[in-house]
DNA sequence: GGAGCTGCCGTGTACGTTACCGACAGCGGT
DNA sequence: ACCGCTGTCGGTAACGTACACGGCAGCTCC
């Protein structure tokens, strides 16, 4: 009926539990016909360990390494806030989250990762944003024995043992989705995004030119912006592009640089005229987004995919395996109908962009020159 | 440091972890100024009990009250699949759900819970699609000692311990405006709802309407047809608006009768012309949804609202009382562009539309007359 | 004044698991 | 024959909590 424990499969067998423990758990000290035997009966007996009574055992402090980029402070900021409430609320195990920040998405997480594979965390968690790039350290991690889960980026080819994840590319599709019923008058499209060399990125402009040409045939291809997430950048290209002859009949920000763009926008009276999609939500996205200037956010909802993550976690440190291991959420599309219910996720960030806990924090400051950021990939 | 335990507190007072026991859990045979010193010793020391030696201790199975509807059956199939799913998932301790179905949202849920006030129910949980109705009896329930818990509508008043809805309201004001970007030529919109006595209609309504005053100055107020849940009565509403003289210009579906309304617009080839919105997710309506007949759904996200009911629970059983009692989901908005990320989310449930649990399972069968359904309210 | 009762409190056991200690057989070496 | 070593297994304390049981005062009552 109910599931045996370990008693019940040591009871079956007429030996003792710590015979039983010595096979269930792959420890040493057993002969191989025993451990078959064992193995078998508990297969047979359908034997389900107990999380409470092995969480009460071994009461120990798991020790939880979180690497994220100081670059989008706000979004990482969220991530961190949903991993931290996360862990605060496990009753189960009790988990003790460590930050660790390092200056730019596609540079300084490898220091990090590199200074600590001696050190004994239970489990880590980045963020990787040139997967490619990152993949040998995490790799080696794996090998060290500390799981690795990936968080609003993937690398699943290093063999990491989770992820949450928003597809990327979905977003891009939503946002050419909603511009081909939106955008009657033929024109150029506009993307402004960070950098196509950054997988996230791509993906999108890749999403949004495919749904483009499957639902939106009236429309012209999209003109494809580089901000290179600068601001100043963000601002000059999008002002140069709206005095342009070509003028785009909308625009759809794939990055958080999206004030920028919009400031450029209302230079030129055209905030309430153009239909504009942006990504992520942050305070000062608020007002345009309540007065319809932004017709709609791409919510990739930073806080559900740190809790998410957590719980993985705490699944795999219970169980030992994860059945899914990878969730890819759908971005949320945040609208002014819709965006009283999503005040409670925003703005939650400290101010700075930067969370210190109090125990240990560690900032790398950059060193590397600006220039080794382009690389074969 | 870390928190203390029972008998961190028993050590600081010098007295016995029975004693200790007895005053944190109100039990009697123990002297009041004891029990005074060892509660503002525990909250000195700030004392958290832990949860898996209580789960481990008390090893049992906690029973758990399901309460829905067979009306609107997938929609309810899915809540449950998320509940059962939940429950499976939960690892701290073992929830045992049982599912009662009743007739109607509007009748039958009061016979089965008056029947069950006498049971020894751990939990329960009910849709109380007519609120106002159903009060006294979650009332007694809840005097019973039996906690309440509500799913997809609420009843806040009754004392309920915990909710997890979506918002109606939003919902409808997610569809004025999108159809506010959308069409552009003036005309009428029109609103196929199920029964504006049911709470959910008339809030989606309401938000409907709302949304367009506010967004829409260019579209006429909308039309609102009452299907009553009949899909013949929602198909020869559909074809008659479709084929007057005032013909809308998009259509609303609030309640899960989209099919018949989508064939009566087939019927007059108006698939591809009209701007279409329904709500729920079902797998009749996949293929307008990726042709783009429908333009989009709003997926209430049954499953999500089980998971997160259970979470409630168990969060509740644990630790005795609820942070946050209601949580507002915001709807999803699935369209041709994302609907591949809620494949998972449809269809799971059974072809019948009822979940048979090996165990027990009770379905009332209808004996009241009809007419009582017209309550004074 | 002892029996019986009540109020208050300490002690012990059990929950299922992990980790460690020690028992014991078998073996070779001295 | 004794020692030491290895491989295999049994036994058990302990994790923090819940709860039953028993003890010890102080009291009443015949």
């Amino acid at each position: 009926m109910k599931p045996a424990g370990i008693k019940g499969i040591a009871d079956a067998l007429r030996i003792s539990i710590g015979t039983v423990d010595r096979a269930l758990h792959g420890r040493s000290g057993i002969s191989p016909r025993t451990r078959e035997l064992v193995l078998a009966k508990a297969k047979e007996l359908g034997y389900r360990p107990n999380a409470a009574a092995r969480s009460l055992k071994l009461n120990r402090t798991y020790r939880l390494a979180v690497y994220l980029p100081l670059e989008h402070g706000a979004f990482f900021d969220a991530i961190y806030q949903g991993i931290a409430e996360a862990c605060r609320a496990t009753s189960v195990l009790q988990l003790e989250p460590h930050l660790f920040r390092y200056p730019r998405l596609d540079y300084g997480d490898r220091q990090l990762l590199s200074a600590h594979l001696q050190e004994p965390w239970d489990a880590c968690i980045v963020s990787p944003g040139n997967p490619a790039r990152i993949a040998p350290v995490l790799r080696q991690t794996i090998a060290a024995g500390t799981p690795v889960f990936c968080v609003s980026t993937d690398a699943p080819e290093t063999g990491r043992i989770g992820a949450v994840t928003v597809d990327a590319y979905t977003s891009g599709a939503i946002a050419a989705d909603l511009l081909s019923h939106v955008v009657k008058t033929a024109g150029p499209l506009a993307v402004i995004t960070g950098d196509l060399s950054t997988l996230d990125h791509a993906e999108k402009v890749r999403g949004f030119n495919e749904g483009l040409s499957r639902w939106a045939a009236h429309l012209a291809p999209a003109i494809i912006l580089e901000t290179h997430e600068q601001a100043s950048q963000a601002h000059r290209l999008a002002a140069s592009m709206l005095a342009s002859r070509q003028r785009p009949v909308a625009l759809y920000v794939t990055n958080a640089m999206s004030v920028p763009v919009l400031q450029a926008c209302a230079e030129r009276g055209l905030l309430a005229k153009l239909p504009l999609l942006t990504t992520d939500l942050f305070p000062e996205i608020l007002p345009y987004l309540e007065t319809g200037a932004v017709l709609a956010t791409l919510h990739q909802r930073p806080a559900t995919q740190g809790s998410l993550i957590v719980e993985q976690i705490v699944r795999y440190l219970c169980e030992g395996r994860l059945e899914r291991n990878q969730i890819n959420l759908a971005p949320h599309l945040v609208m002014r109908s819709n965006l009283e219910l999503f005040r409670g996720e925003v703005a939650r960030a400290t101010p700075s962009g930067v969370i210190q806990p109090p125990d240990r924090q560690r900032a790398l400051t950059p060193k590397e020159p600006r220039s080794l950021k382009k690389r074969k990939l």
